[in-house]
DNA sequence: CCGATGGGTCTGGTGAATGAACCTTCATCT
DNA sequence: AGATGAAGGTTCATTCACCAGACCCATCGG
């Protein structure tokens, strides 16, 4: 959280667990590394966040071990940002914040809506699957959805157009090759 | 967030959580509030917060709906925070995301263990009771104590040694008295 | 050669966080 | 009465992070 003082002090593993993912933006990168973003011009356009800060957060992130920067071509190298598994067990904290957010801070409801993928069941409040038990279902058997009843206004961003559709979590959005179809 | 610009914009309850918790040392007083914390000064000494800093974020809660005042005297008027039915809800979120703070970012292991009230079974990775099943276990149920594999430094404040001792969740530490005693 | 694309870095301005000092109300001690 | 001290703030100068936009560099297509 790039703490000056005496956050390190904390006895608490919290405190901890912000320092990584408590900066501003920071928990909006992990969101969208969830929905299958992964190059930079994506976070960029999508977040709406400076150029210089998405660098640092991003650095920040692969340092922590949250991140990790994957090639995607060589003749300029590119690379993506891909969840490690550390940052895949994010999505039960990132997933129940989200839906308190849904209910107590977001009038007209949430946005997206999350299924089972395997079974089609809307999760439920900790992210289990109610019809198939069990436990918390991994992201990687998520699909993501607009929720119907929200008509808000949407943006045009590659990013924003692609989740106008059903989107399996983890997924690459098909960014660019998308906006060239 | 104190967010100048495009937060709004972004179409998810996650931002909007974190327009409310996301701040700097939010999630922290929350936190503490479940801890059993309700004092301005208490907050202060455990947190090593800035006062005016604290003022802010504690007349912010209580503008989001997370915290409200109670008076605890009336000679010179005092209150206390207590957490709403809303920040109650936090706990889910708040209880994830210090475990995987405990997990990925803290060396030595978390500082405290929460169980389950009732049969004293620590609580699993999603907050429930393993051994009496069922969902996860409301924050008034659960008792913390300090991990005794972790022998690191003590602080000296009120609140940090009243949590040398086992204690429930949202009980109030005995703050004056106790440094009285 | 020209421009576009992707992924950055650099810079100046602004607003928020920080730490320390100060203020107010009351209760208690001497 | 006067001094002391606790609780809960407010004010203020300084520092620091965030912001927006300009600029930079490599490569590819025409």
């Amino acid at each position: 959280m790039a703490l000056g003082t005496d956050y390190e002090l904390q006895d608490c593993a919290l405190a901890r667990a912000l320092e990584v993912v408590g900066e501003r933006w920071s928990l909006l990168i992990v969101r969208d590394a969830f929905y299958g973003v992964q190059r930079f011009n994506d976070f960029l356009v999508h977040l709406g966040i400076p150029r210089a800060v998405l660098t640092a957060r991003l650095n920040a992130l692969v340092a922590a071990g949250v991140l990790r920067k994957e090639p995607y071509q060589q003749a300029p190298l590119r690379h993506g940002y891909l969840l490690t598994d550390t940052g895949l067990e994010l999505w039960g904290p990132l997933y129940q914040l989200s839906r308190w957010g849904g209910r107590h801070a977001t009038p007209g409801g949430p946005h997206h809506l999350f299924a089972h993928r395997a079974c089609g069941t809307d999760l439920d409040l900790i992210g289990a699957c109610p019809s198939c038990g069990g436990g918390p279902v991994p992201p990687a058997e998520v699909t993501m959805r607009p929720n119907p009843a929200h008509a808000g206004g949407h943006r045009e961003d590659p990013v924003s157009r692609a989740l106008v559709r059903p989107h399996p979590l983890l997924e690459p959005i098909a960014s660019a090759a998308a906006s060239a179809a």
